[in-house]
DNA sequence: TTGCGAACCGGAGTGCGTTCCGGTTAGTGT
DNA sequence: ACACTAACCGGAACGCACTCCGGTTCGCAA
């Protein structure tokens, strides 16, 4: 089927994106015809989200343009939320070294409370420079943000960090939810249509927050 | 149909009627027809999530049974997730009354900060009462949290208490929909699902939350 | 090289929310 | 009583996410 062979030697690129999250117990290895659909639906669903929009990106057309089928998507990707995420993944990635190994305040090295600040303020830029599409994937599939690697890295960061913060017995992983909770991007899609609500406001609100406590 | 016909004589004053402009806010008067068809909608549906639950309110069964078209339910309710909302109608009022002109804390009386604490905690409390319809009512379209009417109402009451009891310049609108956050069915599910949390922690993590602001 | 099973493939099929539109009816003015 | 029209009605049709399953391919071991 594959006409178009490639004579270039193997390609260098990542040996297997596998989760960003818990690996227990190795998820058996990717045969390869399956890593060159992954690596064509992704090329294909991005194509695509540059020319149509996000809300254009249908799971038909992606599979038409990659010369796949639907159900190659599906097993890859779980659902259309997942292929969003996927298209994100690359930023997501860079995101969380940075937080993880970066430079202060955002990286170790500063107060946990001004790595906390840091934080969601970096996730608030985030928001803001990939509105369209983690609109889509947090909407594509009901409770997909909290169920997707991403969240479930940055609570679990927030929790250590907080963990850091706040006295013994204080429910942290509650508190890790709460602190997420207003960076949704349905919630700052109703913010901005009525109330025309920027990236410093999300910003300066969420320091208000955290005045009361980690002031 | 509609075999009760009135013997009254037609009304002696009162001319009253329709505006001849379209007055924005007042929702024109509904036909006979129309509200009786609401009626059926309304009952068949409850009766469909008594008997199939929630995630079996299918708007082609609601319609069914109600012996209605689907068009019908549409023009009514403007998508499945009006109709959800619309079956949380009546709790939903008398919540409403709760907290606007019931007893302290939730009702007028208490300070402020108390009155946050205990409105949240209402929510929490009916957010685990009626957790079915609710996490339908917020997944059934994207957004519809709040674009919905009680989100507005308690966002309102929100800022009415956050503006009584943080200093002035503080951005009360953000920060209400920042207490309303971790109020969201979908996130609720996602720790009942991973963590196992309970109306109480929910209360307790709140609680965290307010002793930073309203100590 | 050959055999074999697990993993993968594609696309027709399904279910459901939502829209569209030609026909019908309630309510008003004459 | 009659005419007129805006609102309403039903349900066929549509778009799209997602499933299912018979056929194919990869990768390993003999």
């Amino acid at each position: 089927m594959d006409s178009r062979r490639s004579a270039l030697p193997p390609e260098s690129d990542t040996p297997v994106p596998r989760p960003l999250l818990p690996v227990v117990g190795q998820p058996a290895p990717e045969r390869v015809d399956a890593a060159r659909n992954r690596r064509r639906i992704l090329a294909a669903a991005a194509r695509i989200a540059a020319t149509h929009g996000v809300q254009g990106l249908t799971v038909d057309l992606v599979a038409g343009a990659a010369g796949v089928g639907v159900g190659t998507i599906y097993r890859r990707f779980g659902d259309r939320a997942g292929l969003v995420f996927a298209l994100l993944d690359e930023h997501e990635r860079s995101f969380q070294s940075e937080f993880m190994a970066g430079t202060p305040p955002l990286g170790p090295g500063a107060e946990p409370t001004a790595r906390v600040r840091a934080f969601l303020h970096a996730l608030a830029d985030r928001l803001e420079a990939q509105f369209e599409l983690m609109l889509a994937a947090e909407t594509s599939a009901p409770g997909a943000r909290y169920r997707s690697g991403p969240y479930a890295v940055h609570h679990a960061h927030l929790v250590a960090l907080l963990d850091q913060a706040r006295p013994p017995g204080t429910d942290t992983h509650f508190l890790a939810d709460a602190l997420l909770a207003p960076l949704s991007a349905s919630l700052i899609a109703h913010q901005r249509r009525t109330r025309g609500v920027t990236a410093r406001d999300v910003k300066a609100g969420l320091d208000d927050l955290l005045r009361w406590s980690l002031g």
